[in-house]
RNA sequence: GCCCCCAUCGUCCAGCGGCCUAGGACGCCGGCCUUUCAAGCCGGUAACACGGGUUCGAAUCCCGUUGGGGGCGCCA
């Protein structure tokens, strides 16, 4: 049989790293078993649901490469694939459950289920719905509808009864219906609940595999339930742990960033936010952090995915982005960070730009570890007047002899005859020597000087990219400065 | 309150009865390298929550305690 996971995310919000990581997941196992991964949208809370978060999640998706092979914008045999378009569906199977006494009217408002609710925890008892409407003859409740008065619909759970099932990362599962209330299917305005839109499409779309967060793992006996009334076949169910913050709670923008896009946003590359991911709850079972996916697809199992809550650690995160940043291929990186450099300068670079920039890129590359890190360090060779970093400024060139550094650098840098790396270097060396500087010392003051920061790709190289013109005008303005 | 899940370094993971004086990675600390910042290299710090069993032998199996997480919605 072939595997058919979804990944279902409700367009009520940006693309959460939690949902990143449930749909990585889905996704390995679909490749894995040469499934069919599918992406829904789960649409029906039209309050809160709108066509922005709707891009959004799609547009990370893609961003991490997790392509699909039906669902929304690709299409496919189930079409549609969002829940606000297959509304009459979820009413024929409420429908049928209720001619089929599997379901009920429920005639209580949420007031009274609210006060109930209330009441039952203060008295201990269990605040689910308490079955009331039950009760009620089929004939009594149809006849109450059909006189207008408004009715949710209830699933009637099987009682006694309870719900067996394996857990492909936790286990054998045993939940006594006692602690599965009457859940409502259909609102009293028509529309269906989670549990329902999300149990039918499952049924529906032929999924074989239901990967998803734990947070799910207590209502699954109702989707089984649903499963089993539609005459659907068993789903193998799979619950991963949740992703915390810091502090060991739920991941929350307390915490920080939860969206994806702040992630993106910070110049972290989709190749280290997928191992990342991948590795916050899976092992591939050796001692190993860096995996290919490649590799991750050939050996990602549900059964070596951890059942511990994971702290989501944005520090690792960055190191692995820099892992990830200096194995790229030199015009991989610059394609990269182009935009960002082009953002910066606030302009396209020209070719002669494009030049330099491919020539220091290296040399940042090796020092990243965030895409939004190269702009700043090489901007000094994209503007015609550098701004000091005042911090850097006081501290370097406040020191004691600053100024015959910057005349002897200019002395011996106008006598270079050709203007490159080697040259300046030996140019540069014997100025030293001949002030009796150290490298430290007597260098620091012209990094500053040309690049306006303490902190800049290696100096020689940055003069050789930015042209003797400039690095000479550059110098000659830092002087009078002083 | 009730139900469910979980429990190895600060964090992520390895370990699935003897190979464990518990391994790797991030972080942190120290050193080397060094024209800045990084990167890199070397070294160090640091954990089997607790109590009972089972067993010749438990991080590994069972029970309990404690702790953490999730759920108990006409949200998803």
């Amino acid at each position: 049989m072939t595997v058919r996971v979804r990944i279902a995310p409700s367009p009520t919000g940006y693309f959460h790293v939690g949902v990143g990581r449930t749909a990585l997941y889905n996704w390995l196992y679909a490749r894995r078993h040469g499934g069919v991964f599918i992406v829904r949208s789960d649409d029906t809370d039209a309050e809160r649901s709108t066509q922005g978060y709707q891009d959004d999640i799609l547009e990370h998706l893609r961003w991490l490469g997790l392509d699909w092979d039906e669902g929304v914008e690709v299409g496919g045999p189930h079409e549609p694939y969002r829940q606000s378009l297959r509304l009459g569906r979820y009413h024929e199977v409420a429908d049928a459950f209720l001619a089929a006494g599997q379901a009920y009217p429920c005639f209580c408002t949420p007031g009274e289920l609210d006060e109930r609710r209330k009441a039952a925890m203060a008295e201990g008892r269990p605040p689910g719905y308490d079955g009331r409407c039950r009760q009620i003859p089929p004939a009594g409740a149809a006849a109450r509808r059909e006189a207008g008065e408004a009715a949710s619909v209830r699933f009637a759970v099987p009682r006694p009864g309870a719900t067996d099932f394996t857990d492909a990362v936790r286990g054998e599962m045993h939940i006594g219906h006692d602690h599965v209330d009457d859940f409502v299917i259909l609102r009293s305005d028509g529309s269906p609940t989670y549990q329902l839109a999300s149990s039918v499409d499952d049924v529906d779309f032929g999924i074989t595999h239901v990967i998803r967060g734990e947070d799910l793992l207590s209502s699954t006996p109702k989707h089984i339930l649903i499963t089993g009334a539609m005459g659907g076949d068993p789903i193998t169910y799979a619950h991963l742990s949740l992703l915390m913050g810091p502090d060991g709670r739920k991941l929350s923008k307390r915490h920080g960033d939860t969206a994806l896009r702040a992630y993106r946003e910070r110049g972290i590359i989709p190749e280290a936010m997928v191992n990342y991911l991948a590795l916050l709850g899976w092992s591939p079972g050796e001692d190993e952090t860096v995996v290919p996916l490649g590799d991750m697809i050939e050996r990602f199992d549900l059964g070596d995915v951890s059942r511990n809550p994971a702290v989501f650690d944005p520090a690792k995160l960055e190191w692995m982005n820099g892992v990830y940043l200096r194995a790229l291929e030199a015009d991989d990186f610059v394609a990269r960070a182009l935009p960002l450099v082009e953002a910066d300068v606030g302009r396209a670079l020209d070719d002669d730009e494009l030049g330099r920039l491919a020539f220091v890129a290296p040399l940042v590359q090796e020092r990243a570890k965030l895409l939004t890190e190269i702009a700043p360090q090489v901007r000094f060779l994209f503007v015609d007047e550098v701004s000091y970093d005042e911090a850097a400024w006081d501290k370097v060139m406040g020191a004691e002899g600053v100024d015959g550094v910057l005349a002897a650098a200019i002395d011996a840098l106008s006598a270079v005859p050709e203007w490159d790396t080697a040259s300046i270097e030996t140019a540069l060396r014997g100025m030293l020597e001949a002030r009796e500087l150290s490298a430290r010392k007597g260098l620091q003051p012209l990094r500053v000087a040309i690049s306006g920061s303490s902190i800049s790709p290696p100096l020689f190289e940055s003069m050789e990219a930015l042209g003797r013109t400039r690095t000479l005008a550059r110098l000659a303005g830092c002087a009078a400065r002083l």
